[in-house]
DNA sequence: TTGAAAGCGCTAACAT
DNA sequence: ATGTTAGCGCTTTCAA
């Protein structure tokens, strides 16, 4: 590891120029077989690695993609660790259950998989992929540092200050995932929430009759909680019913507020449907249904929204809506490569399909 | 994004010189208020972002820190995705059940955790993350792209052929994750899968009194699976028994392994318990016991290892031992961040503790 | 087919 | 406190 080999010391060892040692590495038919093999050589002999920074330097490109996510983890208070001190440490710890972290964990599952969709799309089109992750950092330093390093920036909605965005997109073409589109001229990649959740409504409706509605809510400020409504209010006034009939209780996504919603549900009167606005919160009513003797789907139909893992293993299974999330992130690589190449070109609106996945929890037995 | 405003562009527009554009940025005490005023309200308005790679160049370090992975995607045959195209697709799709991926899905679970503890270090430590997942390509020039940007690179065990990662590491410092440290002078990251399975076995021993043991091995060539296996022998060693009374059956870690495995062990005769050297195994296990009549834990303990969520929400939940993955992360750029520092000092190898959670599955009822 | 040389945008001496 | 200048390691005309 000593110095890095530079292209003068591959020039030097195979008694060329630097000039052919670049030509070499990138149009290796514009050099005679013999001269590249004595460079190759010099290369595997060296070990030489050329350096990206003095590439992108050159070449005013660097070959990075930046994915830039909202940080759900509370980063700024994680315990320190030190690694490196602790030799001593024991090899393991006994635990007698493990709290269920159950709760908020989801939002992450959904990043990671965004974030590989990403990364193998990015490999596909010849890019490496950096990944950022927005703390309340004060002065956004992190997002800077990466605009200044990448090639083009994924940005998770409103993981970035309107302001701070709109001046790295002077630099770098930017791309918003997931978030409803807003007035602005970044490419958009995003997914049809409304036009699911009506569907899915429908097939709700289709089995209730005219019984009674209750729709799970979402905190008042989430864009997406807000479009699964809309979804739902759509499908129920199309069905020629009225909104002001629906039972609608709110939640903040967590199970432990599905519960609660549940609760009052079932104490004010337990309705035929409840159309959830995410999984976690549907999950939480099923365990307290359960507990109350409330049969699903029998006595009531329960829909999610999300698609994760658990609401395939719940009792009964949870009809639930996926999101397209791997797809998400090769998507948003997609329109960023494509804007690479285009710049002028007009503003991209990509939409992802939703999966409604049909489980037993909505399947009124005939 | 016209054209990237320089340190030119400032300088001229603020009158100084680009030395004063540099300071300013990087030791902004080292110039007159005045003058830094200046300079700031010159890089607001031209929206300056600072190149990375010029940056770099002149740094001789990039500030930024590499991650690889093996990639458990089969990549190639990703479906072709084309959204730029399919403006007029359907907002839905709807499916009855998705099929349950449960199987192999876990590994990827395990490095979004890494990545997630990786990140948050690295942000900690004022560096950003580079990340590549090891595909098939034959001349793993993904790697060795990132080795060229990055000023050091954590690889989980095995990504990287041997040849391949001895040169890089000419150039810059590497970190290998999670493997058995073999005879080589790079830093380690591990656990102590040994010791940790030996602790919960001991556990097991000590309910079970001579009750007959059987171990549901991983595939021979798993370095973990043969760890895994060595702690529970030299337990049962231990204990003043022979491993010759163990009933070994061996599975692939993938659930349905476990499931042939324990059908085997039914049709032989079931023993009193029964450790597993991964968590899919021991649930496909714990699936064809129920549904045989035998009872978990009354008839039989169960053990697994990795500590996936499932294991927590299996009837009854599964004891298991944890890998602290996100800690995995943080200390490999912890040991990255120090070897940047004092290049010469001797291979680190840090150890993490596992943590070993006890559930139902393996609590006899008193 | 190869070499010489001019940048790419920045940092860090060294001068002033 | 600020400016001048020499690189950093590479790509890419332009000549030979």
């Amino acid at each position: 590891m000593s110095k890095a080999a530079t292209v003068y010391d591959v020039a030097d060892r195979a008694g060329v120029s630097i000039a052919t040692v670049s030509r070499v590495l990138r149009s290796p038919d514009a050099v005679r077989p013999v001269t590249r093999e004595r460079v190759l050589d010099a290369v595997s002999a060296l070990g030489y690695v050329p350096s990206g920074s003095a590439r992108g330097l050159a070449e005013r490109r660097t070959g990075v993609l930046g994915l830039y996510f909202p940080g759900f983890d509370a980063a700024e208070d994680a315990p320190p660790l030190d690694v490196l001190s602790a030799a001593d440490a024991p090899p393991f710890a006994i635990v007698r259950d493990a709290a269920d972290a159950d709760d908020g964990h989801t939002s992450m599952l959904f990043l990671d998989e965004v974030l590989r969709g990403a990364e193998l799309e990015a490999w596909k089109q010849g890019f490496v992929l950096m990944v950022g992750v927005g703390r309340d950092d004060p002065d956004r330093s992190t997002v800077r540092d990466m605009a200044g390093r990448v090639d083009g920036l994924m940005v998770l909605a409103s993981s970035v200050p309107d302001d701070v965005l709109a001046r790295l997109a002077r630099r770098i073409p930017v791309v918003v995932l997931s978030g409803p589109p807003r007035g602005d001229h970044y490419d958009h990649v995003t997914v049809s929430n409304a036009e699911a959740m009506a569907e899915l409504t429908r097939h709700v409706l289709a089995q209730v009759g005219d019984g009674r509605l209750a729709f799970l809510a979402g905190p008042e400020d989430s864009p997406d909680g807000l479009q699964r409504w809309e979804g739902f209010a759509a499908a129920v006034t199309d069905a020629g019913r009225s909104v002001d009939e629906v039972t609608v209780v709110r939640g903040d996504f967590t199970r432990g507020s599905g519960r609660r919603a549940a609760e009052e549900l079932v104490a004010s009167g337990v309705p035929t449907a409840l159309v959830a606005a995410n999984d976690q919160m549907a999950l939480g009513a099923l365990d307290v249904f359960r507990g109350a003797g409330i049969r699903v789907p029998e006595d009531l139909l329960v829909t999610g929204f999300d698609g994760i893992d658990a609401a395939a293993l719940s009792h009964p299974p949870l009809t639930t809506i996926r999101q397209p999330m791997i797809d998400l992130g090769r998507a948003a690589v997609q329109v960023l490569a494509r804007r690479l190449e285009s710049v002028e070109a007009d503003p991209v609106l990509a939409r992802l399909p939703l999966q409604i996945i049909l489980r037993e929890s909505s399947q009124r037995p005939s």
